[in-house]
DNA sequence: CACCACGGCCTGATCCTTGC
DNA sequence: GCAAGGATCAGGCCGTGGTG
C-alpha cells in the first residue's frame, strides 16, 4: 500500500507542482510518510524507475506524467483550472529502445515472402497477391522462423527533394544487433495486428506504422503527418530482403518528402550523425551501410536516374 | 497447519543519452 | 569529460491464496 507511487502520489498532491524524484522522496522524509520497509543506497533512482516504468508501461492509464525530463506531476492536476498551464503539456520521454518484437507481430509465409526475393512489387499488386490467401497471419516473432514465416517490416525513407536521410544506427536503437553501427536510410517498424486503426489508409496499418516510428524516431509531432496530404508517407514498394542470418523478411519501403522545416539534429534526435544522401551518386563507402539500405539505395537511384539524363 | 506458486514490489547494476 | 536522466534487467523478498 506504501509504495514508492503511492508516497509518490500523496507528495505531489501535498505540493501540487511538478517534482523530480529526489525532491519527491525528501518531501517524503520531511513529513515523514516513508514506511519503514523502504530503504536503500539510491532511492532516489528508485522511485524514479517506479515512476518511469509506470508511465511507460500505462502510458494514458497512468496516474503520473513528465512536464519535462525528470519532472513528475499527476495526471488529476490536468482538469484543475488552478494549475498553472505551463505545466499541463506532457513531455514524452524518449525511448531507449522501441519494442520491435511484440507478441502480435503479422507473420507472412516465407515461401511467399521468396516470391518476392529480387524483385520489387506495388502495394497493390501485393493487397492483390494477398487476396484470398490465407498467407497472413499473427504470431510472436520468436515463433516465426521454425513456422515458417517471415516478419513484415515498413522501412520508411525520408526524402528532401532528391536526397534522402541516412543515419548511423546505435547500438541501442534495435534489437536487430547484427544492423548495430551500420549507417542507414530507414526507419524500419514491425507491423503488428494492432497498427490497423480505424483511420488506415490500407489494410495492413502500413501508413500508421510508419507514421509511429517517424514520429518517435524523428521527434516529431505526430500532427505533421496530419493535415496536409503530400506529406503522409507514401508506400514506394514491397519487397523482401535476408537479413545478416539469411532469414527472409518482408520489407515495404515507404518515402516521406520531410517539409521544408525538417532538419534533422542530434540535439533532441539519437540519431548519430545524420546527413542528406543523394542515392543518384551512391558514396564509396557503400558496404559502410546496412544490407537493406545498401540495396534500397540502389533502387531508389535506378528509380531517379531518368530524372537526371538531361545533365 | 505446512507447503508452494505467484505476483507485486524493491534493490542495485548496467547501458546509453543528454546537458553542462 | 562527467553527472544525471531514462530504460531495462536479474535477483530477491514478502504477502496472498490455494491445496493437501
Amino acid at each position: 500500500m506504501d509504495s514508492y507511487l503511492d508516497i509518490a502520489r500523496t507528495v505531489l498532491r501535498a505540493h501540487r507542482r511538478p517534482m523530480g524524484a529526489r525532491s519527491i522522496l525528501a518531501a517524503a522524509y520531511k513529513a515523514n510518510i516513508l514506511p519503514a520497509h523502504i530503504y536503500g543506497k539510491t532511492q532516489q533512482k528508485t522511485l524514479q524507475a517506479r515512476l518511469s516504468e509506470d508511465i511507460l508501461h500505462d502510458r494514458e492509464a497512468s496516474i503520473f506524467y513528465r512536464t519535462e525530463p525528470g519532472q513528475f506531476a499527476l495526471k488529476e492536476f490536468l482538469s484543475d483550472p488552478d494549475f498553472p498551464a505551463k505545466w499541463k503539456t506532457e513531455f514524452p520521454a524518449r525511448r531507449r529502445t522501441r519494442d520491435l518484437k511484440r507478441p502480435d507481430s503479422l507473420a507472412i509465409r516465407t515461401t511467399m515472402a521468396a516470391s518476392l526475393e529480387n524483385t520489387a512489387i506495388s502495394m497493390s499488386e501485393f493487397s492483390e497477391r494477398l487476396e484470398g490467401s490465407d498467407a497472413l497471419t499473427v504470431m510472436h516473432p520468436k515463433e516465426m522462423a521454425k513456422r515458417g514465416y517471415s516478419a513484415i517490416w515498413t522501412f520508411s525513407v525520408v526524402r528532401r527533394d532528391d536526397q534522402v536521410l541516412a543515419y548511423r544506427i546505435g547500438r541501442y536503437r534495435d534489437d536487430r544487433d547484427t544492423f548495430a553501427n551500420r549507417r542507414s536510410i530507414g526507419f524500419l517498424g514491425a507491423l503488428a495486428a494492432d497498427d490497423v486503426s480505424l483511420f488506415s489508409t490500407d489494410s495492413l496499418g502500413v501508413q500508421d506504422c510508419a507514421v509511429a516510428v517517424l514520429s518517435q524516431d524523428l521527434d516529431l509531432s505526430v500532427a505533421t503527418f496530419e493535415h496536409p496530404e503530400e506529406q503522409v508517407p507514401k508506400i514506394e514498394c514491397v519487397t523482401a530482403l535476408a537479413d545478416l542470418q539469411g532469414h527472409l523478411d518482408l520489407v515495404i519501403v515507404l518515402l516521406w518528402d520531410s517539409p521544408e522545416w525538417f532538419e534533422p539534429t542530434t540535439r533532441r534526435l539519437s540519431l548519430n550523425d545524420p546527413g542528406w544522401l543523394r542515392p543518384s551518386m551512391p558514396p564509396n563507402d557503400m558496404d559502410d551501410f546496412e544490407p537493406w539500405s545498401a540495396r534500397i539505395i540502389k533502387w531508389l537511384a535506378a528509380k531517379d536516374r531518368p530524372k537526371f539524363v538531361h545533365g
